[in-house]
RNA sequence: AGAGAGGUGGCCGAGUGGUCGAAGGCGCACGCCUGGAAAGUGUGUAUACGCCACAAGCGUAUCGAGGGUUCGAAUCCCUUCCUCUCUGCCA
């Protein structure tokens, strides 16, 4: 949520900035600040009131006191007046901020300057890639047909007992799962990050303080007996454990990371492209979140980007990291990197990473605020990742590493498994 | 799920209709004291919004949340959320 002050202060350059997300924001920042105007001025009529109100009630009391009491129930008029009026300015201030609120809660985050305009993934911008593209032998399979082949995933069990896209995995897969799991959380706590374990449901306030709500409502699972919603990532709940902090400037950056199963709903998918693991309606992710101060946290952007290269390296995966575009950007981002495994029997690239930094955007939602060198309160920087997410780093494993033998297990990853190969 | 108790500032804790943003303590900050430290001592120490120069200052709101009674509510009433204890159920 931008905050009001900086859409008066950099009204043409946020306009400028939201086009590049084909976001037409000047009809909406009239109204903005047009409300805010009305805001302001029904405050500060609300508060006169409010205060000759107080005056009066003291005097009414003093007089009360002294044994004065026709005096004082001439003044109980004057109040009762006085209150009509009161009642009146706070309708009309309750429904300026409302509306304001709504208004704000429509506006995406400004992208920042190194966001390429466009309208799609096909104008994301390639800024990285690196494990060039493996060539595989003679009948080389996708991930489905080899987890199939040796009986590591089961899409159909999946399916008898919650329907498509919730496969079940045995053997040697949940064993890689589970050792892919513990080795991005060591890799992640070796970098700094403190491990946490957290709820996979999720309320209300805590949707709407990182911004799934009341955008992305329809692609949670919604437990409608107690009004809770399945986490979509672990985004969620980790960032919202600092929901309304006031931190001291000392206890910045803040470094989280989380293993949670994830859910979404995906409505409207389809076709080819959800085949398999390349789309699922429960997957497991680790994610990384940090708290920062606003002069350093593009700086912690470059390094969680950096950290999740050393692993796609250590994996020994071809990757890509795309720069983008405005109109891919999330809701909420000022800017994310995405980063792509290539799945090879599929000629295609697959998302396992996305990057993002949300300056204040949600922290403003959040109230999650610091007190600077200076002792002001300002509003934190919020920035998260995948770190990673498994389905399709797995389904970058078993494509990338088939071989007639079987699956070969990424070396760093044999001590987790306690196997170095599928077969 | 049933019965009871309770939600006050960073923390503990007082306060049952008036001058209470809220005693006291702890913590914290700065100063004094000290060779240095501890102890002691003095001062200060919430947040949001508005006016204003995002200064000083002033005003308003906030004692879980929302509503009501009243000239006036942390204090009374209603609704709601949450926590704790006991009972029940259960990994």
């Amino acid at each position: 949520m931008l905050q009001v002050n900086q859409i008066r202060e950099n009204k043409e350059k946020f306009i400028q900035a939201l086009s590049k997300r084909d976001f037409d924001a000047t009809t909406i920042f009239e109204e903005v600040l047009k409300t805010d105007e009305l805001r302001k001025a029904t405050q500060a009529k609300l508060d006169e009131i409010l205060s000759q109100s107080n005056t009066v009630s003291k005097e009414i009391g003093i007089l009360f006191k002294n044994g004065n009491p026709q005096k004082a129930n001439l003044l109980k008029e004057k109040t009762t007046q006085l209150k009509e009026v009161s009642k009146q300015l706070t309708e009309t201030l309750n429904t300026a901020e409302e509306k304001l609120q709504q208004l704000l809660f429509n506006i995406p985050n400004i992208p920042n300057e190194l966001v390429p305009a466009g309208t799609d993934e096909n104008d994301n911008q390639e800024v990285f890639i690196e494990g060039g593209i493996p060539k595989l032998s003679e009948g080389a399979l996708p991930h489905w047909e080899l987890a199939k082949k040796y009986d590591i995933i089961d899409f159909e069990l999946g399916v008898k007992i919650t329907g498509a896209g919730f496969p079940v995995y045995k053997g040697k897969g949940a064993q890689l799962q589970r050792a892919l799991i513990s080795y991005f959380l060591d890799k992640n706590t070796d970098a700094g990050y403190t491990e946490y374990q957290v709820p996979h449901l999720i309320n209300e306030a805590s949707g709407f303080g990182t911004g799934q709500l009341p955008d992305k409502e329809g692609q949670m699972y919604h437990s409608t007996a107690d009004d809770l919603y399945l986490i979509p990532t672990a985004e969620i709940p980790v960032t919202n454990l600092f929901r309304g902090d006031l931190k001291a400037h000392s206890e910045l950056p803040i470094l989280c990371t989380a293993y949670t199963p994830c859910f979404r709903r995906e409505a409207g998918s389809y076709g080819a492209h959800v085949r398999g693991l390349n789309r699922l309606h429960q997957f497991d992710k680790v994610e990384i979140v940090r708290v920062e101060k606003p002069e350093n946290s593009y700086t912690a952007l470059t390094g969680m980007v950096t950290h999740v290269k050393d692993i796609l390296r250590e994996l020994k995966l071809p990757y890509r990291i795309l720069r983008l575009c405005g109109g891919d950007l999330g809701f909420t981002a000022a800017l994310t990197y995405d980063f792509e495994v290539f799945s090879t029997a599929q000629d295609r690239w697959l998302e396992i990473s996305s990057v993002s930094n949300f300056e204040t955007f949600q922290a403003n939602r959040l109230k999650l605020r610091y007190k600077d060198e200076n002792g002001n309160n300002k509003l934190a920087h919020t920035l998260n990742g995948s770190s990673l997410a498994l389905p399709r780093v797995l389904a970058g494993i078993l494509e990338n590493y088939q071989s007639p033998e079987g699956i070969k297990i990424p070396e760093v990853l044999v001590p987790y498994c306690g196997f170095n190969i599928i077969n």
